[in-house]
DNA sequence: GACGCTATATCACTAGATGATATAGAGTGC
DNA sequence: GCACTCTATATCATCTAGTGATATAGCGTC
């Protein structure tokens, strides 16, 4: 039987943050570096360590794999391109549901006028 | 001039985990760490070497402080309460809306049947 | 071919998180 | 009063995660 999602929870805010960026499609490493940081307006800042690190421990946790892909245009071969697995999404599905959970108690719990 | 909430993020989690539970009111200690595992239906675990660690770091930084409260009935004078700071509240709400961002691109990705 | 940007990789270090353990007050049953 | 369990705070030693700095090299362009 394959690992429940909920088993790797909580999962540590640079995995979140590589899978989260993985989600729109397969990435390179450089551009999730970037993405992070851009997509949290530079709030999130992802140096070459934490993100190869990172990546290399989603791979053995067979949260993210890597693809063969080239593309057809403007290819560099650098590049190593990864993906979530299915596992892969559904823990970061998992992860955002109860990160869900916390905001919401916080937005509640802190709106202004709640007499 | 007062730092400002920006500047705290990201959150570590174990800091926001503590921030969330003060939300609703001051708690001691013990309270907190009780919550934190309910309110995440188990799956956030957090044991003693954690919880005042992260409140001492959390005193430091001025983000919660500790009050001279006492329970008119039931009292224990081993307890130690803890709210919220002013900045506190600001720290937590802005890791609140950080997070609530990671979680929109999320379920806006992996929503299933997005042809 | 010099320069800056892209891209991956790793090292040494720090900070954050954790399990185990210690200490002791409070509540319950006998 | 005593034993026992739960509540409550605290710290140690350790482990894991995250980081800044640095290295190496391909790519684009002038």
């Amino acid at each position: 039987m394959p690992s429940s999602p909920e088993s790797f929870l909580p999962l540590p805010q640079a995995q979140f943050h590589v899978l989260v960026a993985l989600t729109d499609g397969e990435h390179h490493g450089y551009a999730i570096m970037q993405s992070v940081e851009e997509s949290s307006a530079g709030i999130v800042r992802m140096g070459p360590a934490t993100l190869y690190g990172t990546l290399k421990r989603l791979v053995e946790q067979r949260l993210a794999e890597e693809t063969a892909h080239r593309p057809t245009t403007g290819d560099d071969q650098r590049r190593r391109y990864y993906r979530l697995t299915g596992l892969g999404e559904r823990v970061c599905a998992a992860e955002a549901e109860r990160l869900a959970s916390l905001v919401r108690r916080t937005r509640t719990n802190l709106r202004p006028g709640m007499a």
